[in-house]
DNA sequence: TTGTAAGCGTTATCAC
DNA sequence: GTGATAACGCTTACAA
């Protein structure tokens, strides 16, 4: 069944090493031998073993990416625009993905040990850092090559390469917007505190009532999951105890979508009445009723410019800007409202 | 930096051999061996080299997968869902998942040859079945394990394991769900002809319409691609000749999304000027305004169970159900209208 | 119960 | 320009 390079030398006359180096473009072989041999690996159908080669040059050209399991966040476009952008760039430049499901904690950290220290892979990605992050830790403690999308929470060194959004910015500019409409009283829905962009998206909502003039109300602020249930529920408990409110920025699009179904079922007008503003810019975010302002973020060019700066990492070079912050782009939608006095 | 079994043999002054047993659980090794030579493994903090592992066993315990590269629809939700399906149950049964993005055509199929022949994977899952397939026939006449979500068009053999949706029925069920509401001119907008599913879904149109005793007129139906841009324009086109026309049925949820804006950019009303449905029942159908009338196909459980079957086809099971079609359920939303008359 | 040795398919080193 | 040979790390007859 599997053709070898033994099989295509039987045929050839010549020897296995004459056979490999014609078929992998090496210099010191004659023109007419080549092309016998070429010809003959042709007729036979002749696929290298990868495996076999892989564990000889210790080399796989395959990328590596552990995704949260059960993670529903993955259904929500995040993940799959990203992943569209890895495959996409990864395919460019001829490189495989492999990928792990797992949740996070001692089973996630296992497949990390099994898939890197068991040579599956030339790179890893690591996506959604979290506090403290032990992947992070772990490939920098064997010097395994990989890169990030996101990166440390506030005051962590970071020392890695990275592709993150300026998520502090962006939040700001939210804030920023809906003071403009004539907010004061607005909400916060931050991610669990372990996700390590939750500092940068606080701080800019901080940030943003500073420059405003507007003094922080701790109490405006909770944090919930970052899935539908997670915003539909924090809003329940935020226009309970501060009906005062009428704003509400939610984390990413989902708790956004759930903040506005929880301002609808009491009988109040998204943007009339309530502003919500989200951050992914996911599908549904434009598709939403009403259509949902919201920050955008490029995600599969991050995709892709990981995958590049990873694959110049593993070919030894030595990038240039290994940390980068991509600027996003407020998307003012129904769900904004409209001046208010 | 890579601890092989050779260190351990060193420190522990056994043989390669019998570390090798020591490790993997074999029986005819001595009880306290085992145990100094897994004391010394987890102190060298040894892990297998997979590379060399799979080489030997010609055994992967990972799964293949292909996905269409810039297919759009990826990032729509039907990919990321079973994708995440096919993830979760290939990590509880303890394999991985290689994927490569490669846009249909000459890459994609070396890519298969690569993967397959190369040996990179113990079986390959396909999905979105083409008109005579050719990665089907392939993989076929290599007797390489594979499984497939979508199955071939009608009329053709499809002799092999699948998991589909009965989408024929599917359709015959929106349409007499819009005949009771009173609908008599019914538009479809079909797929491209080369996907497999499309006949199905023609005929599933063509037998509900005939169950009603409505003639069935071609120049209602009409193809464009499975993305948003399609929808839009089909539905520009159907308007256009046929004002008739009071429902539109999408063949997928993006579709009925670019159908329901240019009827709303004729200033007619979704569901009350004309009622539109769609299929898969993507997140963003749900949140859509008004929200679509869809067919909920269980992807993530197909996905599950493909990943099921595909490892009891490798282990050389004999599963008894290799060809299962799936039932789906109407999800009726504001789109479809009320009663007329 | 343990060790020796062969081999998976490929590539690199060194001769000729 | 070409060919023997060794080696990558692991598993598995077969021998002891």
């Amino acid at each position: 069944m599997q053709i070898t390079l033994k099989d295509i030398a039987q045929q050839s006359g010549y020897s296995i090493t004459t056979v490999s180096r014609a078929l992998t473009g090496y210099s010191d072989v004659n023109a007419e031998t080549r092309q016998h041999i070429q010809d003959i690996a042709t007729a036979l159908g002749y696929q290298p073993n990868l495996l076999a080669r892989q564990f000889r040059n210790q080399r796989t050209y395959t990328l590596g990416l552990i995704i949260p399991a059960h993670d529903q966040t993955f259904s929500t476009g995040f993940y799959s625009q990203l992943m569209l952008g890895i495959g996409d760039a990864a395919s460019l430049e001829h490189y495989d993905l492999l990928i792990s499901a797992q949740a996070p904690g001692e089973d996630e950290m296992i497949a990390y040990r099994r898939i890197v220290a068991g040579n599956r892979v030339d790179g890893m990605i690591i996506a959604r850092t979290r506090r403290n992050d032990e992947r992070i830790l772990y490939l920098q403690g064997r010097g395994h090559p990989f890169v990030v999308s996101g990166r440390g929470a506030p005051g962590e060194p970071s020392d890695y390469p990275y592709i993150d959004v300026d998520s502090q910015m962006a939040i700001c500019t939210i804030v920023q917007h809906f003071v403009e409409l004539g907010h004061r009283h607005i909400g916060l829905i931050l991610p669990p505190e372990e996700i390590a962009f939750t500092g940068f998206r606080h701080e800019g909502y901080c940030e943003g009532l500073a420059a405003a003039g507007i003094p922080y109300r701790p109490e405006y602020v909770i944090n919930g999951d970052l899935w539908w249930s997670g915003g539909y529920e924090c809003t329940e408990t935020l226009l309970d105890d501060y009906p005062m409110l009428s704003a509400i920025i939610a984390c990413n699009d989902l708790m956004a979508l759930g903040a506005m179904n929880a301002i609808q079922e009491r009988g109040l007008q998204v943007g009339a009445d309530i502003a919500v503003a989200g951050f992914d810019d996911i599908t549904a975010a434009e598709y939403a009723y009403p259509p949902l302002t919201t920050i955008h973020q490029p995600i599969y060019e991050i995709g892709q410019m990981l995958v590049k700066l990873l694959i110049s990492i593993i070919s030894g070079a030595t990038p240039t800007e290994t940390q980068v912050l991509i600027p996003s782009t407020l998307m003012v939608r129904a769900s904004s409202g409209i001046q208010r006095i």
